[in-house]
DNA sequence: ATCGGTGCAAACTCTTTGCAGATTG
DNA sequence: CAATCTGCAAAGAGTTTGCACCGAT
């Protein structure tokens, strides 16, 4: 995916492209503009951040994701055959999913012949093997016997 | 699912509860303190909503969900058997999805032998069939033989 | 030169937290 | 009665907006 040629480069646009270029997982606002530079190192606003995202989001240049578990948004550059993650619980790590659960290449296609789709969103959440053995997590079958009692965290 | 009885029943918390309950589809925590009345008619506070919500999510009762286009989250009540919606993004309507691309009981497995999945979100965007006849939105054919320089919305 | 973008500050929205008094089990 | 919960206020986090200057086309 390329700079979306509709919109001016500039310098602000042309870092926050860059880093999320660079970038092997998306990221959050806030990591770009530290990542662009402090104000004396002519790096880049929050807000010019939040707006370059923005309008590279209008162009379907970048993808905003929203996660069920942080107020955060990560946004990464659209790219062309779309990826799911799992995602540890724990640890925050994103694992690529293979494949995606409506078909490969069916990005678009209609539910019910009745609502035209033209995206969607598959998140997987559970916990890494680093982290389950970290943490001797129980596996799922004795977590299916179960109870609700644990497992809470604190924040 | 029943209110959970690991938790005190207090007039908050039981308002909370019914008015969840009632709800067709998922609500934010500011619509249920809304609907639980006003600071004069013995309503509930909206940090007292988010406790509540908080402690109801904690022993599963109730799940949060965070849409991708909106910094709300919506909470609704466990349903045994879960569900995805299907998501207009013009009216905003949920519809719900005949079904789970992982399939219906196994919101357990593991991805990949190693991944311990232990939930998941999937979200559908796209345009019921209302919207699409109204704003006379192509289909998906024409549409995915695409350009990328219109429907951009203004804020 | 013009139009749009950016730095920066300040506003806004959603959510969380602290505390004292009220309630529940 | 003790532990927990709630009303309320105020703080926090993330994001958006207003405005004057600056820079890309």
């Amino acid at each position: 995916m390329n700079f979306p040629d509709t919109l001016r480069k500039t310098r602000s646009r042309l870092k926050v492209w860059e880093i999320l270029s660079d970038a092997p997982t998306p990221l959050t606002a806030r990591q770009i503009a530290q990542k662009a530079g402090t104000p004396d190192t002519k790096g880049v606003w929050l807000s010019s951040v939040y707006r370059a995202l923005d309008a590279f989001e209008k162009e379907h240049a970048v993808s905003k994701t929203m996660l069920k578990d942080s107020p955060e948004a990560l946004y990464a550059i659209s790219a062309p055959g779309h990826h799911h993650y799992a995602i540890c619980m724990n640890c925050k790590s994103r694992t690529e999913l293979a494949g995606c659960p409506f078909g490969e290449e069916s990005s678009l296609h209609t539910v019910d012949n009745d609502f035209m789709v033209v995206g969607h969103v598959v998140e997987v959440f559970g916990y890494c093997k680093a982290c389950r053995t970290k943490m001797n997590i129980k596996t799922p079958a004795s977590e299916e016997a179960g109870e609700h009692s644990h497992h809470r965290d604190k924040k």
